[in-house]
DNA sequence: GTTGAGCGTT
C-alpha cells in the first residue's frame, strides 16, 4: 500500500493520500481532502512541463506502470469557475444570460386608485422609498387638468419594481395598487405558453423543445394535426414568453415567429359557441386554437412542485391555491375560470 | 367643486 503526495496548489504543503491495491487513486479519496477537485496534475522536472493524471470512472492512474506514482508532488485541478455555472452545453449559458437580461428590464407600472389630489411629485416621493424612480406621472383630463385617479411609475431597478408590484400602497390617504399595464398586451395570454408561427413541416416537436429549452424549462410542445404552419411551446416559468416576443428565432434555418399564445374559448358540449373568431378579442395572432389553459395538462403550473411561480418576489402575499391565477402581476385582470370547466 | 373601476403616450 502506497501513498501519493497531493497539495491543493502547486508548491503547497502536500498531503499523503492512500492508493488502492491496484495502484490507482480513487477520486473519492482525493475529494475527501479536496472537495471540489476534479483531477490531478504534476510537473516534469526536466522539461518543466505540467502533465495531467489519467483518470477514468472515478479512478486516477499513476503515470507509469513500473514506478507507480513516483516521487512527484501532485496538485489539484478544479473545474473552471465560469464553466461550472452552466454544466452542460454552451447553449445553456447563452440561455441563462438571455433569461435574466430581459427580466431585469423595467417598464411603466400603472398605479390605480390614486387620490385626485395626488400629484406627479407626491407620487414620485412615495415610490422613491422603494428605489430610484425614473418616472412618475398622473394621468389628467386634457381640458380640465383633473386627475383621472391613476398614473404611471417607472423604476430604475427591477428589484424595486418587483417589490412594488401587486400590493397595496397607502398613498395620500388612499389604498392604491400597482400593476403591469394591460397595454402591454398580455391580458389574454396563457401563462408560459408561446405561439410559434411560420413553422415548416420539418420542424418537429423535438426541434422545438431543443431550441426553446435554452430559454427555460419546456413542459409541453404541441404541433396541431393536420399541419397548419404553427405550433405551441409551453414553459414552466410563466414569465418566459414575454421575453421571447419580437426577437428573431431561427429553427432549422427557418425564421419562425414567436408571439403570445392567447386563450381560446372552448365551446361547451351542449352549448356551442358559434365562432371563436368572432369573439371579442382583437389580437392579431391566428392562435386561437388553444385549450383553455387551465384545463390543459401542460398548464397545471399551480400544482407543479418545481413551479417558481408562487415564489416570485412579487407574489409573496397570497399562497392559497385558489388564488394562484390572480397572483400574476403581469395579468392585470386576474385569470378567470372558464365556464367550460364547470 | 362631485366620483372610485379602469389602462397612457412616444
Amino acid at each position: 500500500m502506497g501513498f501519493v503526495q497531493v497539495s491543493e496548489k502547486e508548491g503547497d504543503e502536500p498531503i499523503e493520500l492512500p492508493v488502492e491495491e491496484d495502484g490507482t487513486l480513487l477520486l473519492s479519496t482525493l475529494q475527501a481532502q479536496f472537495p471540489e477537485c476534479s483531477g490531478l496534475q504534476y510537473r516534469i522536472v526536466e522539461t518543466k512541463a505540467v502533465r495531467g493524471v489519467r483518470s477514468n470512472e472515478g479512478r486516477m492512474y499513476s503515470p507509469s506502470e513500473e514506478s507507480g506514482w513516483g516521487e512527484y508532488h501532485y496538485f489539484c485541478v478544479f473545474p473552471k469557475k465560469n464553466k461550472r455555472q452552466s454544466d452542460d452545453n454552451s447553449e445553456n449559458s447563452v440561455a441563462k444570460t438571455k433569461r435574466t437580461e430581459p427580466l431585469l428590464r423595467c417598464f411603466d407600472l400603472i398605479v390605480l386608485g390614486l387620490s385626485y389630489n395626488t400629484t406627479d411629485r407626491t407620487l414620485r416621493e412615495f415610490f422613491e422609498t422603494y428605489g430610484d424612480v425614473v418616472k412618475a406621472e398622473i394621468k389628467r383630463d386634457n381640458t380640465s387638468g383633473q386627475s383621472k385617479g391613476f398614473g404611471f411609475v417607472r423604476f430604475g431597478s427591477y428589484d424595486a419594481q418587483m417589490r412594488v408590484l401587486s400590493k397595496r400602497h397607502l398613498i395620500d390617504g388612499r389604498w392604491c395598487e400597482v400593476k403591469v399595464p394591460s397595454s402591454r398586451g398580455i391580458g389574454n395570454q396563457v401563462p408560459g405558453k408561446v405561439f410559434v408561427g411560420r413553422c415548416t413541416e420539418d420542424i418537429g416537436t423535438e426541434d422545438l423543445r431543443e431550441y426553446f429549452s435554452q430559454f427555460g424549462d419546456v413542459i409541453d410542445v404541441v404541433i396541431p394535426k393536420p399541419f397548419r404552419g404553427f405550433s405551441f411551446v409551453t414553459f414552466l416559468d410563466p414569465y418566459i414568453p414575454q421575453l421571447l416576443w419580437g426577437e428573431d428565432h431561427i429553427i432549422k434555418g427557418v425564421s419562425v415567429r414567436v408571439s403570445s399564445a392567447d386563450k381560446k374559448v372552448v365551446p361547451k358540449k351542449n352549448q356551442q359557441i358559434q365562432s371563436c373568431k368572432n369573439s371579442s378579442n382583437n389580437n392579431t395572432n391566428n392562435n386561437n386554437d388553444l385549450d383553455i389553459f387551465n384545463m390543459h395538462a401542460a398548464n397545471n403550473f399551480n400544482m407543479h412542485p418545481g413551479n417558481n411561480f408562487n415564489m416570485h418576489p412579487a407574489n409573496n402575499f397570497i399562497m392559497h391555491p385558489a388564488n394562484n391565477f390572480n397572483m400574476n402581476p403581469f395579468n392585470p385582470h386576474g385569470y378567470q375560470m372558464n365556464r367550460a370547466m364547470n
